[in-house]
DNA sequence: TACTCTGTTGAATA
DNA sequence: TTATTCAACAGAGT
């Protein structure tokens, strides 16, 4: 599930133990979300650490702690942290807890495709310092993503959306919202957008990301009336426009949903 | 019970 | 280099 505005909302739900020490670290050593991580160090370094900061960036989190630690949560497609009172007992899927007087931070992921990374320095870790421009920032310029869009223009432009790489936050609901308001059919290949058209694009990229943030990055509200993503869960949705049943199909390995008035043919 | 579907992504293959 | 397919996993739905 969680794209960037649930991300973002996730991260914020462990604000409760921000300034706080951590006491005890329980995980889930032998799980793929730790893979290519030494949990034997965190379980070492972060007991007595305290919580200092945390950020989000696409759908990628960073937790930071004193001597310099960083802790890096991926939420993979069913991931989601909450805190819960001091005396929660774990179960098979909190797969990461860091307890604290008074409460417990825990990441849950029952279908762990999620991931956890930790780094001891001063400096930020490559997985965090490589992130690209974020979509809502000055830095992601038309011409940046017209130019990503020419070098996969092949790709349908429902499945380049989809490239953390370039539109890092942008999820399969997020994109599908953003083509129906730009009036994009999901199949066009990226590459024979022209100017104006990719513009438009641009334009609602910008604009669903930051109206996800306002709305369900705040507190997990679903967007109001009028927008696609009320529409495309299951069957029987309908354009918020026409009325019109919206079509589906695999596009970019994606349930994809589209309204056939809106969103035209392939071109 | 068996089979299908899923809001992700990255490894393997073409 | 870029595009496509599929597996990792668990649970819900049909």
């Amino acid at each position: 599930m969680p794209e960037l505005a649930e991300v973002e909302f996730y991260r914020k739900q462990w604000d409760d133990g921000l300034g706080r020490k951590i006491v005890a670290v329980h995980l889930h050593g032998g799980k793929r979300l730790f893979r290519g991580t030494d949990t034997r160090l965190m379980e070492e370094l972060l007991p007595g650490s305290t919580l200092l900061s945390s950020e989000a960036h696409g759908k990628q989190m960073v937790f930071r702690f004193s001597r310099a630690l960083w802790l890096g949560v991926h939420l993979g497609m069913t991931g989601r942290l909450h805190v819960e009172a001091a005396d929660f007992t774990p179960a098979k899927h909190d797969h990461l807890v860091l307890a604290q007087a008074g409460r417990k931070l825990v990441f849950h992921d029952p279908r762990v495709f999620g991931r956890v990374l930790f780094h001891q320095g001063k400096t930020e870790p490559a997985w965090w310092a490589k992130r690209p421009p974020a979509v809502t920032s000055q830095a992601f310029t038309f011409a940046v993503m017209h130019a990503f869009l020419q070098r996969r223009r092949k790709l349908p432009i429902k499945a380049a959306l989809l490239l953390q790489e370039r539109f890092p936050g942008i999820g399969n609901w997020m994109a599908d919202e953003i083509l129906w308001r730009a009036a994009i059919h999901p199949g066009t290949p990226a590459g024979s957008l022209d100017e104006s058209r990719a513009h438009e694009l641009w334009r609602q990229v910008r604009w669903v990301s930051q109206q996800a943030l306002a709305i369900i990055g705040k507190d997990f509200s679903d967007p109001p009336k009028g927008w696609l993503f009320n529409e495309r869960w299951g069957n029987g949705g309908v354009c918020p426009i026409h009325k019109r049943t919206l079509r589906r199909a695999t596009i970019g390995g994606r349930t994809t949903a589209w309204c056939a008035d809106c969103q035209g043919g392939k071109r």
